[in-house]
DNA sequence: AACTTTTATGAAAACGTTTTCATGTTTGCT
DNA sequence: AGCAAACATGAAAACGTTTTCATAAAAGTT
């Protein structure tokens, strides 16, 4: 009841008055301070539901020095993985009061300063960042370390340790398990369609699939290995070099769904079958693969549970006042390979 | 210089102390007041920029109620057209200084309900979405509405005027098009997978479908009108349906290119030749419309010209301060056929 | 019973802005 | 020259919390 005027929010002094105590007793009943008593607590609660109290989050931040905001940077929202992930901690931060805002640094390095500088200044109470691939240098996330703020990184991870904790895809052994797969479905001549190394990504998953070659005695073409952005019109013009040789590969892994799908559509045109001339392995089970003929083999990486783990260690972050942590850090997500007609 | 210890950003007094002024007139100064002398104005900037001054958005917010930040409601970010429309307004706001929080409503009116309470209670500045294909009753966005806080829908727009700008597709014009390309290249008994006709989207396009059928002297057979939830499932299901009769149709418009797509692959399943014994248009232009093969004759809705539109008007009704207003509300947006291997 | 410690609460300051009110200074007008 | 209007600035209050300090009551200890 108290005040309820129009477009007027009642605050703890409306609690306070009507409970007859003091707005130092609502607050702290209301942030679950050790030193009030169980009854207060109740009634203070019950009041608050009763005014449809909901607590104004500048006040409390600009006295606490907390936004109750987590700053997202990731590459492209459109992209399948990202798109899932960030669903999941949206959905998982709301239930715990927190805002998201997402930003999109389009791989551009540049970009991911001006963004890290910008959620900075808006004081976000952690950062969560997959990084451009192109992304060697990571001074600019340093102020939000310094200053005791979070930062978690998925995906596309820093290779060095900074402060932060780092969850990343099983990318060695998905490159491992991609060209072991083509190997036991009979490819002897494998190429490799793989992005920058400059990301701990294709790093790994190039140090997987050379593995997985030596493994099983394939040697392996230098110039049938490919470190370039995963576009789509790059896959097409390695695939050009490739086939323009005298000796064409038999299998094809390539380092994302995009540069996949490419591959596979340059093979149609050039009227190779697939999976009986060429086999074909993509990354990401990007939903793409699946809707084109042949459907494409990949690697599920499971975004839904990237982004779990993401908000369950964003929430410990958040929560925990000293340093004490027991967070391991460089967490590491399993992947699946997923067949489908492409080999 | 001046207060640059670590963790700390330095405030409007730091300003204030370095040039001997008020705080008062570094607020004004920074917010473009009138009355401030110009030479005070450029130092004060000066010295802001020269100090990597930052205003502290809570503080700022608490004392005048704004927040800074816009709350966008979608269905699902990784819808291709959702995605496109909102990378435009997030860069578009960042520009303007705004922060957008982004939340999905996974199509659930209930959950959009929910969504719109937080916003609400988080008190956004303003409130950009685009409804559930399901909500019929906008009562949920009225706190907002009669608070005075700027609402703005796009695309899934309410059907009755609320005080609320609205910015549209031009549907009625979309199911016109594809239902003449159709029949201008050859088609005469045509279906039409369509969505809910409580959502606008698919009362007009049905319309122009409709329209174009009459104009062209095509007799409508009821049994070919499917209004149902845009799934692959379901259009699958309304295939079964449509071909298993003993007349079938030679041309199909789907309203959405989940639809389409899962036509097309009924039909080729089917052993169907697509464009010869049938044709096919979607909508949207999802990048998979493309890459499929055949490739599906879709609509254009050019999500980047609509998220430049909403920021347009988004940033005039915020910076606005009385009721004035130029903007003329039911806001059309041009499509475009987009004609491909399907028909 | 006389203490110390723990528990529960309140008073008041603080966070960094914006804004109202007041005041002094300039400019414009007759 | 005298007065009104416009301009430029400052002092101080306000926004709704959280938090420090103080204090009173209850519980524990010898």
């Amino acid at each position: 009841m108290a005040n309820e005027k129009k477009g007027q929010q009642n605050t703890i002094l409306d609690i306070a008055e009507a409970l007859k105590l003091s707005p130092a007793t609502i607050s702290r009943a209301l942030n679950g301070h050790p030193h009030v008593k169980e009854q207060t607590k109740n009634d203070v609660l019950e009041m608050a539901a009763k005014l449809g109290y909901r607590r104004n989050n500048m006040a409390s931040g600009l006295r606490s020095n907390k936004t109750h905001t987590v700053g997202l940077i990731v590459p492209r929202i459109s992209m399948f993985f990202h798109a899932e992930v960030i669903t999941v901690i949206q959905n998982g931060l709301h239930k715990h009061g927190y805002n998201l805002i997402i930003c999109q640094s389009n791989d551009s390095v540049l970009m991911e300063k001006e963004l890290t500088e910008i959620l900075y200044a808006s004081r976000v109470d952690a950062l969560v960042a997959s990084c451009t691939l192109f992304t060697t240098d990571f001074v600019h996330f340093d102020r939000l370390l310094e200053n005791g703020t979070p930062v978690i990184f998925y995906d596309r991870v820093p290779l060095k340790d900074l402060g932060a904790v780092v969850i990343k895809g099983d990318d060695f052994r998905g490159g491992y398990m991609a060209a072991s797969h083509l190997i036991e479905v009979g490819c002897r001549k494998i190429a490799h369609i793989s992005g920058p190394l400059t990301s701990n990504l294709y790093q790994n998953r190039s140090a997987g699939f050379l593995k997985a070659m030596e493994q099983y005695g394939l040697p392996v073409n230098e110039n049938w290995i490919f470190h370039q952005e995963l576009t789509p019109v790059n896959a097409r013009i390695a695939m050009e070099k490739l086939f323009q040789s005298d000796e064409v590969p038999d299998g094809i892994f390539t380092d994302n769904d995009s540069s996949a799908i490419a591959a596979l559509e340059y093979a149609k045109e050039a009227g190779l079958n697939v999976p009986a001339d060429l086999k074909i392995v993509g990354y990401s089970n990007d939903p793409r693969t699946s809707i084109i003929s042949p459907s494409i083999t990949t690697i599920e990486q499971f975004p839904t549970e990237v982004g779990k783990k993401v908000v369950e260690v964003l929430i410990e972050l958040l929560k925990k006042t000293g340093a004490s942590t027991t967070i391991v850090s460089p967490i590491t997500m399993p992947i699946e390979l997923i067949r489908r007609m492409s080999t």
